[in-house]
RNA sequence: GGCGACUUAGCCAAGUGGUAAGGCAUGGGACUGCAACUCCCUGAUCGUCGGUUCAAAUCCGUCAGUCGCCUCCA
């Protein structure tokens, strides 16, 4: 068991040792997708990241327990009470009921995390499933003096606190309120900063989903529902918890404020953040228009698994930008990176010292701070070492496991684009190899080329290597 | 206005006090009938100015630029 494993915890803003509270078991608590519309990759690039922690987290011996909600109701686009609610604004979008808007995106939500090696966490919870545990929380919130009801609606006493921006310096003073254009402040508030654990007043008529409550029927604040799913599934200690950076405030200072008040004890030590991905007009953003979602990257050509890597050869705290410029650098250094591993035989004797010692600097660059760039940095100098290649696959397979970039697969893969020819083409194109040979021991050069061309016309390339003619298609 | 992050070669990026990993691209070479593949070789003093130190990309300060958050967001 390796008990040194670092990352920054956005709590202390220092790189720290995880300790659990539980020795070997690790609780790790995600904040999953709002599903009213297709995760962009932005979105994505979380829950890569996290992956990779979780995944990390493993291969170092831990026992982890990973929950993450679904947020299929009562996110707000505004706190103040105006705004739509999303879920209700994709049904109205689409036509659809609110609960078949939710169905069709988290489906589609976990597809695109299936096409990126994103392992589907351990516990994955909707949190229309909870409403009865809100209740009791907001309740038990009431009881003890945090919460208050105004306006027909239930708040949380922000003043209550000891400390309330746990994430940053910022006072309440300097805070401003609606700074955005469309945010207007709710005059029920008492302090500013409070929020909203249950609304009654709904100002869509034709909110679909609405729950009786000790306070009227209504519905859930959208912080409410990660603080009860985390404690419902993973008890009253959570070890880490993950989700974009935009998050920290104000859902997790609020996840806190409601949970610790709950609770009456510290909840969360570590806090694990990742930062946006951009494009080079700034933030990717759902709400704005158009956004590149997984689907549209494979329209372009592109294998969902080079995006992982473009994730993974960052560092998840660092501003990453989108381009396709950057996308078909990655593509190519993906391409050789696979055809490589295909290359080595699966021959000799692992030899076990080798492996111990590279598989340690894969775990030291694992465990400081997630240094997945270093991580695959690792695999291209392994491919490099004088080792037999029994040993070299063993080390990528085993890596594989976290990276999870398709390499342990990197043979079938080849021959799996080689089995979507179907038999036929596939024997015009072995008679036209033959051919092309044959042209070729008659010097009739001019014939043997004009085979090749006729091939690639076709979508299929010939490569004259040591071993013999190989094709392969090309889009 | 407040808070925070980032700035290393054409592009991505590692590096946290001792004279800059790796990848992609580029250029040159080997191989090839040609091409592709493969292999070899090829590049930066680390945003600015200043300070600390025997020594700084690495610590401190400064200016600049980019980006994010301040109740939609991963």
């Amino acid at each position: 068991m390796n008990n040194t494993f670092q990352f920054y915890n956005t709590l202390t803003r220092t790189v720290e040792t995880v300790i659990p509270h539980e020795e070997g078991k690790i609780a790790m608590y995600t904040c999953g997708p709002t599903v009213y519309h297709f995760a962009h990759i932005g979105n994505l690039r979380s829950y890569i990241m996290e992956d990779v922690l979780e995944k990390s987290l493993r291969y170092v011996g831990y026992d982890v327990k990973r929950v993450m909600n679904i947020t299929d109701v009562g996110h707000l686009s505004s706190d103040a009470d105006t705004g739509e609610d999303k879920m209700l604004k994709g049904a109205k979008r689409e036509h659809k009921s609110v609960m078949e808007i939710a169905k069709f995106y988290t489906d589609a939500f976990f597809a695109d995390c299936a096409k990126l090696n994103i392992k589907t966490p351990d516990v994955v919870e909707p949190a229309t499933n909870c409403i009865a545990e809100f209740i009791h929380m907001i309740e038990v919130l009431l009881e003890k003096g945090c919460a208050y009801l105004a306006g027909g609606n239930v708040y949380f006493d922000t003043s209550k606190l000891k400390d309330y921006y746990v994430f940053s310096s910022q006072s309440e003073k300097e805070l401003l309120v609606g700074v955005r254009d469309d945010v207007e402040e709710d005059a029920n508030k008492k302090n500013k900063n409070d929020f909203v654990l249950w609304f009654t007043r709904s100002k869509f008529e034709d909110q679909a989903l609405k729950w009786d409550s000790p306070w009227g029927v209504g519905y859930p604040g959208w912080h409410i529902e990660c603080s009860c799913i985390g404690i419902k599934h993973l008890g009253e200690y959570m070890d880490i918890h993950c989700g974009g950076v935009d998050n920290i405030f104000p859902h997790h200072t609020n996840e806190i404020a409601q949970s610790e008040s709950y609770l009456g004890h510290p909840w969360c030590g570590y806090w694990f953040h990742v930062n946006h991905l951009n494009d080079k007009s700034g933030k990717m953003s759902k709400s704005s228009g158009d956004f590149l979602t997984v689907s549209l990257l494979e329209e372009k050509g592109y294998d969902p698994l080079v995006y992982r890597m473009f994730c993974l050869q960052s560092h998840y705290r660092k501003p990453l930008e989108f381009s396709y410029e950057v996308m078909d650098n990655m593509s190519a250094a993906y391409g050789k990176l696979i055809k490589k591993i295909a290359d080595l035989r699966e021959e000799g004797e692992v030899d076990l010292a080798f492996f111990d010692h590279y598989r340690q600097k894969f775990v030291d660059a694992l465990s400081g701070d997630l240094n997945t760039s270093m991580a695959i940095t690792i695999v291209y100098n392994l491919l490099k070492e004088d080792v037999n290649d029994a040993t070299k696959l063993a080390l990528v397979k085993d890596f594989d496991q976290v990276l999870s970039l398709g390499l342990q697969a990197a043979k079938d893969k080849i021959k799996a684009d080689q089995s979507d020819v179907d038999a036929e083409l596939e024997s015009y194109i072995l008679a036209k190899i033959e051919e092309r040979k044959a042209a070729k021991k008659a010097k009739d050069f001019a014939r043997a080329d004009a085979i090749r061309d006729e091939l690639l016309e076709k979508g299929v390339a010939l490569k004259d290597t040591r071993e013999g003619v190989v094709w392969s298609l090309v889009n």
